[in-house]
DNA sequence: CTCTAATACAACCATTTGATTGCAAATTAG
DNA sequence: CTAATTTGCAATCAAATGGTTGTATTAGAG
């Protein structure tokens, strides 16, 4: 979760993962289209792929790079649990509320 | 966005959010619950407040941290964004495929 | 075969991160 | 008032991050 999250914390990154969700894109391909070097592209390439969001497919001489949905899924979840638990304090205070109005028309 | 996303890539910063989106926490009790030091804890607070993940309540000589939901959420709603991104390659994907159904048949 | 394009990888550098210790300030407890 | 808690903040340090350049390898084009 650690490498995933620090993952999507690049907008370099982020754009790469939204353009090989739509369609694969060599690694050259992506690394036209930011303001560094082929290399530094390549870096943020090899980071999304040890975080498990891209996978890459070599075709003839270039390495075509595919967005991984099941990995965005993953931190969806994680997100989703953070949820259910705000929900569990909202529970929490209707307990609260609940224990105060049997007590109130008591006193 | 890479605030947000950073916060989130680290096991202990991820912990207090679970925590402080259940209850209110202070700091100090927070420092109790790792195996670093004090000042460790209240730097990972810091991160997640400047993220917006959580917010401190001045409660005496304590602050109360609390989680915030609403930061959580704007995550998630990228994160679905990537999703309809996919689905929009599938429906590429269709697109194609009924081309070509349009063109196999009057071969 | 030769040249070029695409990729991989290493070395290097500046900045950021994650942790520490130490000290000061504010608030509560006795 | 005095002492203990809780917090904030600065200085410091090792390791990770994000970028660079340079070199080597591999595959397609001519």
């Amino acid at each position: 979760m650690n490498r995933l999250f620090r993952a999507l914390a690049d907008a370099t990154r982020r754009d790469i993962v939204r353009r090989t969700l739509v369609a694969d894109v060599s690694v050259s391909q992506l690394a036209d289209s930011y303001d560094m070097s082929f290399a530094a592209v390549q870096k943020h390439v090899a980071v999304l792929e040890d975080a498990g969001l891209v996978t890459k497919e070599a075709h003839g001489r270039e390495r075509m790079v595919r967005g991984n949905l099941a990995r965005i899924r993953q931190a969806q979840l994680l997100l989703d649990g953070f949820e259910e638990l705000w929900r569990s304090r909202i529970d929490r205070l209707d307990i609260l509320l609940a224990e105060g109005d049997l007590a109130s028309p008591g006193t």
